[in-house]
DNA sequence: TTGACATAGCTAATACTATTAGTTAAAATA
DNA sequence: TATTTTAACTAATAGTATTAGCTATGTCAA
């Protein structure tokens, strides 16, 4: 299909996503990723379109990634213990992977155009979290308040746990042991409510 | 006691500030800064440290605000309606300004260093933050904890917002609204086993 | 008032970005 | 075997940040 071509554009995008992860998101250039792969920079337009094509398509590695880490979390489990599961799969996947995962914080706002690719990756996690959502007796409105609530609560703790916004990395783990707790006691207390 | 000058350094990180908020952060450059400031790009470098330097003033001027912002909602409040009106301060902060607080994100995250400076302003508003977590019943250890959480609650929330992270925006007030209000009755539990 | 000094802003030059245009050669296919 | 496709190339351009060194102006002391 392709001349002298061992590159496809998910080989590419990969490497790229290796370069963030061993030298940061700072590192990440067409020229650092060309040379990584053997190549000279023009070459990379044959896989992606420019650095905002592969900026794309790494969100939509980082969306994808981030739903096979949620949907395993959730294996087997339902009510308290999925949602603890999840949320502490994805704080770990955030610390794993921060500069790919930041990465698509800044981008989402600059495209005010909606990937049809990315959001179905996107979707995988919310049908996830809406299935837990169920389990655990919340529907429509209150599951969605509910996983937007869950989301903002492990984005923020983990963004800023990565980017040293507190200011000291003591107890990080109880604290965020105690913000899930204090989550699930919310959801809990709702399910009484209602 | 400068030659030729009207400029100093608060000008023109103020400057950089206001061409974020204009343009967006991305359209932030040394050589843009110095055409809105009617200079040439080598003069920036009297006044800040190279680009590095100009990201850490904007980080220092943004935790100012920040804590401006917060120390002004919490005037005559305490509890529950402090929390309340901080949360809801800093995130309208965040929407008002989120190239500004955006750039201090992956800023933090690439210094290992502390700043002082930075700090003594970040410090202003744990300082806020202790006294209302105090009135609520809550010291040392919990009210740490409590900080962190409501901290990570809206710094999630918020950058999710504004960097499109939510699918749709339908009753974001409202998602805001609960989200807010689950984390305050659950301190008030934490409160009552205390 | 005058001279020395300090320095903000300048020009020139360099290295590193991304990007486009046009060429070449290798693989796939007819 | 001839044709077509296309990945990778070279060359060139525009936009980054940054440094070195110069100039002219304001400040301050004699």
């Amino acid at each position: 299909m392709s001349p002298r071509s061992n590159l496809t554009k998910q080989t590419v995008v990969q490497a790229a996503a290796d370069l963030i992860k061993a030298e940061g998101l700072e590192a990440l250039s067409l020229g650092h990723l060309a040379q990584k792969l053997g190549i000279r920079t023009p070459s990379l337009y044959n896989h992606v379109d420019g650095l905002p094509g592969l900026m794309r398509e790494l969100s939509i590695l980082n969306a994808r990634n981030l739903a096979d880490c949620i949907s395993e979390a959730a294996i087997g489990q339902s009510g308290a213990e999925a949602v603890r599961r999840i949320m502490q799969a994805m704080r770990v996947y955030i610390k794993e992977y921060p500069g790919l995962y930041l990465s698509t914080v800044r981008a989402s706002g600059t495209q005010p155009f909606v990937d049809p690719e990315l959001e179905q990756e996107e979707a995988r996690s919310v049908k996830v979290g809406m299935v837990v959502m169920a389990s655990f007796g919340l529907e429509d409105g209150d599951a969605i308040h509910a996983l937007r609530a869950s989301r903002s609560l492990v984005h923020g703790f983990a963004t800023l746990e990565v980017s040293g916004g507190f200011g000291m990395p003591l107890e990080l783990d109880e604290s965020f042991s105690r913000l899930v707790d204090l989550f699930i006691a919310g959801l809990e207390g709702q399910k009484l409510n209602g």
